[in-house]
Formats: C-alpha cells, sequence, structure tokens
DNA sequence: CGGTGAATTGACGCTGCTCAATAGCGGTGG
DNA sequence: CCACCGCTATTGAGCAGCGTCAATTCACCG
C-alpha cells in the first residue's frame, strides 16, 4: 500500500511512489491502497486512450513505455511526456481525458478505476494527498519542459532530454531508448533530423557513445548538465 | 468558503472557484474553508517569491497580475502564467518554489499558510480534493501551453494568447492587457519584436484593434480560434 | 511641452526546418 | 547462412521563419 506517512514531504518523483510495492504479481495486484486494479497490455503502438475520451482510469506502468501528447488539426504532434516503468499516468481531474496515449514499444499497465480511487478520496485526506501529488509532480515536470521548449536551444534540449532518461532507465550507465527520434523531436519541439544530429554532434564531442543508434552512455554527465542550466 | 460539494466534477478553470466570494472585504477574509487569510500588495515588478526558497504560502490575486517565471543561467526567462484576480497560485507540493513570482502591474494578493492549509487537508478530503484541483488546473493548462511552445509559430501563438487573454479579462470586448511586449514574448516563447510583428499583422488584416498598444479589441474571435487549432 | 520607457519597423543573419539521398539495422524467409 | 526488405537513422543542401541589432515613433507622466 501506498506509503502515507509523508505525504506532504517533498518525496521527489512520483515513480518512487510504488502503486504496488509487492511487485510481481502476475495480475489483480492490490493497487493502490487496497483498491481493486487489472493488469492490462499494449501492444507497440497502440492507443490506450484518446483526447476528448472519459477518463476512466489511473494508470501505472509496469513494463515498457508510454507516450502522452496531444495533436493540432494539421498533424503537428507534441509530446507531453513518457511514462516508463513504475510511473503514473492518465488520471485527470476533468472527465475527459485532455491528452491520448500509446504504447511505444510493447507495454504493461496496471489500472485503477478513477471512480474507486474518487470515492476513496473524499473518505480518506490520505489519498487525496496522494492524488495531489501525482499532479503536481506532473505540473514540475510541465514546467522544466515549458522553460525547454520556450528557452532552449537544440542542443541544450537534447541534452535534457539524455539526462533525464539516463537517470530515469540507465542501467549500469547505459541507456536503451524505448522511443524513436521521431518520437524525441516531437517530444523537444524539434524534428527528428535535428535530433539526430545533435546527437551526432555530442558523439562527435566525445560527449556520449552509441552502441546501436538507441543504445547511449553519458561521458561526462556534469559538463552535459552545465550545458542545459 | 470554498464550494466543495462537486469537488471531482470539470468546473472549468481555477478562477471560478472562489476562495473567498464575498469579496470586496477590506483586509483579513475569511479564505479557503475558514482559514486565516491576509492581504499583501505589491509594487510594479516587485518580487513575490523567488525559485528555491521555502514555499509558505497560497497566493489569491485579489487586483492587479502576477508573472510566474523560471530563468537560465544566463538570463532567458520563461514565464509559465500570468495570474490575474480571482486566480490561484504558488501552492507548490514541494517545499520549495520551483518558480519566481513577481507583480506584472501593482498587485494585492490573498494569503493563506501553506502548513494551515494541509493540516486541514489531512482532516478534511474535501481541502485536499481541492488542492488537487488546483494542481489539475495548472497542469492542464501547462499542457496546452506545451503543444503551444512546442508546435505552433509565431502568428498562431500570439493568436492563443489573445483568445485566452480576451476571455480572462475582456470588459465589453475590450481587453486591457497589463503586461508588456517583452512578457508576451516571454510567455510565448518569442521575442518582443515577433510579438509586436505579429500584432500588427493581425491588425492589419482586420483581425483585431488597437486602443493604444494595450488595449485591444478582437474582430472574430471563431476566426481567431480556428487560426490555432 | 519635454523626457523616458515601451512599441514599432526595418535590414540582415542564423538556427533549425524541409526535402532528398544514402546508410544502417533487424527480422524473415529462401 | 545470407540475401532481401522495410523501417529507422544519418547526412547533406538549400531555405525560411524568427532572432538580433538598430533606428524611429509612440504613449504616458511629470
Amino acid at each position: 500500500m501506498l506509503d502515507m506517512a509523508n505525504s506532504f514531504q517533498d518525496r521527489g518523483a512520483q515513480r518512487f511512489v510504488p502503486l504496488n510495492p509487492s511487485a510481481g504479481e502476475p495480475s489483480a495486484p492490490r493497487g493502490l491502497g487496497g483498491l481493486a486494479a487489472k493488469e492490462v497490455s499494449y501492444d507497440r503502438d497502440e492507443e490506450i486512450y484518446g483526447e476528448g475520451e472519459p477518463s476512466e482510469y489511473l494508470y501505472c506502468v509496469r513494463r515498457g513505455a508510454v507516450r502522452t501528447f496531444k495533436l493540432l488539426r494539421d498533424g503537428r504532434r507534441q509530446i507531453d511526456a513518457f511514462h516508463l516503468p513504475g510511473e503514473y499516468f492518465g488520471l485527470s481531474a476533468s472527465e475527459t481525458h485532455r491528452l491520448s496515449a500509446e504504447a511505444v514499444i510493447d507495454a504493461k499497465v496496471v489500472i485503477v478505476k478513477r471512480r474507486a480511487l474518487e470515492t476513496r478520496a473524499m473518505q480518506e485526506a490520505d489519498i487525496a494527498c496522494a492524488m495531489w501529488r501525482l499532479a503536481a509532480d506532473d505540473l514540475r515536470n510541465a514546467q522544466d519542459h515549458m522553460l525547454l521548449l520556450g528557452r532552449k536551444n537544440a542542443l541544450e534540449r537534447v541534452v535534457a532530454f539524455l539526462l533525464d532518461m539516463d537517470r530515469r532507465l540507465s542501467v549500469a550507465g547505459v541507456m536503451a531508448l524505448p522511443m524513436c527520434r521521431r518520437d524525441i523531436g516531437d517530444y523537444l519541439g524539434l524534428t527528428l533530423e535535428t535530433v539526430s544530429r545533435s546527437l551526432s554532434a555530442l558523439a562527435e564531442k566525445g560527449a556520449l557513445s552509441f552502441n546501436g543508434s538507441r543504445q547511449i552512455i553519458l561521458n561526462n554527465r556534469a559538463r552535459l548538465q552545465a550545458m542545459t542550466e
């Protein structure tokens, strides 16, 4: 069960709040505060929900990766966030989704009925506080990302992305990106070509090493960090 | 007192959630859920709080306008949001502010101690839900703004800004902008010159009329709306 | 009126986009 | 096992939209 002891303390990224700490159960995990949960699988590029649809669940990524995004009528896409194992998404305060969600690669997610969550939240302040924290964590990420989209140049954006992904999914110093260059571009407000060129430039400078186009090793995190501030 | 009856219904923008519906009281308004509140005044461009400082209050704009923003080391600025009368800001889930806040013009704000709010929230789910809604509304705005910053061109950005401001502060079809072109640019991820040029182009096309550089009348809202979708 | 900060407008240049060609990589089947 | 195919990524050339720098002009206030 979700640890509520410090609901108001600064606790860092949401992914460290386990939906189901006794992980590994195949299906019907106990879920948030004992609420019924269900596991669902999605294929690569499969839609999880669409913008405008009723918002019925809170989702937690178990395996794979998910992108949430918005589209303009002519097809321009802005990816809001990538959601990796352990992270929550899809809980909206409005009745309908304000974003669409798709699996970046084959993914498993755990879902909890929003209605049940809200009912519990009206009774138990702990649950309501946890929901507040989820929204607040998303908001913080969004604020950082607005600075990136509004004021950083291409290289700074790519470096920020790499450092974020490195922190969230590196194993033994190697990150295996689940998403393609177009996804990265649509997240960073760039084209896939500009992303590719920026990565090549960083590799050229020795700031990173490739192990195939999606496996990347950062060679000097502190120096990269200084490039985005 | 904040209406809690429909805490989980889709209720639109946060500014319609009155902190103190019996407005007009000069000082010490009753505030959120009966919590002690205090009124504070700030001069134009005065700092309300800085990024990194402890987050101690929830703020509600009573008069004037407030900008919240982030800075890069070299001075590039991204304005996160403008906060107009009736709107809340400054409540962070973390212990420290992730944004800075300044008065755009002379402003009065009502403040409520965060500690008191959180104490109440742990007891009353209503309060916690209201806090969730505040964060969720901010998040929704941030998501829309990321699409704007990442994928819209200069003209589309300026049109989106005008429609938003028109909705939030127009009186009898006329909006009196409290902020300068630089503020608008830093909000839209543009330079002040590009903002000025876009406004001139719109006036040239007859889409809007000026009454001095900061008083603007939109002439065809539906057509403008179609330009940003 | 005159002064000061804000806004407009112009000329020019650069960053990142567009369009296009090529190279790499992973999966599939002969 | 390797040849092939399709998708992804890289790289190049040219261009355009927005930024930069600079010169006026405008609006507000003493």
